[in-house]
DNA sequence: AAAGAGATCAACCGCCTGGTG
DNA sequence: ACACCAGGCGGTTGATCTCTT
């Protein structure tokens, strides 16, 4: 309208306008949106080289620190600027001033994007607080968020709480330690689902949550992540734990990237709890040959025993085979046997031997009764269940975890895990 | 039913490593 | 070469649950 004033050639008079319409689209999107009513929406590309459009709204608790005025300001004028953008393109059509059109164009596109933008982010908010008030209803935040969607109602908009940008005060800062919450959880999931993992100090710093990076890492990683399997450890997974870490000892991530949906917190807790539990039982170190041994030659042939019996007679088939593997034997979890652990001793450890060995489970069901013997030379040597327990070195190490008491307790123990399977 | 013991597991701590300036 | 930082990892703790007496 008063272009004119200021300059005679059109050209600049539509460069002008056009950054300043630049300049306003970017604040509308960037400042005013963010701070007026929390939402903020951008474009970025992914490793994949996708562009993927982001549109994100505030948790639910910064909801009521939004102003009313402001937001009422905000929704206004972006409405509104579109508005007089297209009164402008009919007065310009009107006056067939079609260059005038151009600008207007460029302007209205610039104020049109906005609105979709932000309106995309109202619609995020709106689901975002319906999820939580789904799974929180009965919760103490129930109330607040009933106040929240009567503020909703009442504004017709949705403008949540969001994750501030600048830095938080010296006082919000006091970390927050033990058991999460379900609204912490919320949070956490809904900004890792938006932003991607990683950059873990900078999710605690702009989530809003008052947690160290470190803490929203290990809760993502543990327990909120979708791949996470819950429940408990199968006998194909304890099998693969103790043959993995007969290989790699403690590596418990490592040993966990081989059971897909187990954390290496989770494996790590098993083995404390269970493996060594069985160690201290048999009054050896968990570290220790004997026990290794008996690991070796008495419960993973015991577990393999047990899958087979529960995967049926197919696997049984297979165990009989000769030349059967692991990988055949135990059903759905295949096991790279190059991953199995070295048998120490001599060539009758062979893998092969090994299983073998365990061929002939399927005979017996359950173990009545041990029979040790021993072997010529150093040999040791007998049975437990069907399982030939035989060592053609360290013999002495092996006797002295083969008496009738630790046979006995290991007995119980893998008894115990019957039951609990 | 209550108390104590033991088991389980989520979460924290400290150290290590690799990347970056 | 060095310092700093983020993230990963293994060890440990403590709260809660379950079982036993």
């Amino acid at each position: 309208m008063l272009s004119t004033l200021f300059a005679d050639s059109f050209v600049i008079i539509f460069v002008i306008t056009v950054v300043l319409a630049a300049l306003d689209f970017w604040v509308v999107k960037n400042v005013s949106g963010r701070i007026l009513v929390g939402l903020r929406w951008w474009n970025e590309i992914n490793e994949q080289g996708e562009s993927i459009w982001r549109f994100e709204c505030l948790d639910h608790e910064s909801l009521a620190r939004i102003n009313q005025k402001d937001s009422w300001l905000f929704w206004w004028t972006l409405y509104l600027n579109a508005v007089a953008w297209t009164i402008f393109g009919i007065f310009s059509l009107v006056r067939l001033e079609v260059d005038y059109l151009l600008v207007v164009g460029v302007c209205l596109s610039l104020a049109i994007a906005n609105i979709i933008g932000f309106t995309k982010c109202r619609k995020d908010a709106k689901n975002k607080i319906q999820a939580f008030a789904s799974r929180t209803i009965a919760s103490r935040f129930s109330s607040t968020l009933q106040s929240a969607f009567s503020l909703v109602s009442e504004m017709n908009v949705y403008e949540t709480g969001f994750i501030s940008e600048t830095p938080q005060s010296e006082e919000d800062m006091d970390v927050k330690k033990g058991p999460w919450t379900e609204e912490e959880d919320f949070t956490l999931k809904a900004y890792v689902n938006i932003h991607g993992e990683g950059r873990w100090n900078s999710v605690a710093r702009l989530s809003g949550l008052k947690r160290t990076g470190k803490s929203c890492r290990l809760r993502w990683l543990n327990y909120l992540r979708p791949e996470v399997r819950r429940g408990n450890i199968s006998l194909q997974e304890q099998l693969l734990i103790l043959q993995l870490h007969s290989q790699w000892g403690n590596r418990w991530s490592k040993i966990a990237q081989h059971l897909p949906g187990r954390t290496d917190n989770e494996i790590k807790n098993y083995w404390r709890t269970r493996v060594q539990k069985q160690a201290k039982q048999l009054k050896c170190d968990v570290n220790s040959k004997q026990f290794r041994d008996a690991m070796r030659y008495v419960w993973i042939p015991r577990l393999v025993e047990q899958i087979c019996s529960s995967s049926g007679s197919h696997s049984a088939q297979q165990s009989s085979s000769t030349t059967t593997t692991y990988a055949d034997t135990i059903g759905s979890v295949r096991v790279d046997p190059r991953l199995l652990p070295e048998l120490s001793g001599t060539s009758s450890d062979s893998l092969d031997a090994q299983v073998s060995s365990v061929s002939d489970l399927t005979n017996s069901k359950y173990p009545n009764s041990l029979q040790n013997g021993s072997g010529s030379g150093n040999t040791i040597a007998g049975t437990w269940g069907g399982v030939e327990i035989e060592a053609t070195d360290g013999g002495d190490s092996m006797e002295s975890v083969w008496n009738e008491e630790n046979i006995w307790f290991l007995r119980q123990q893998l008894y115990d895990d019957d039951d609990l399977n």
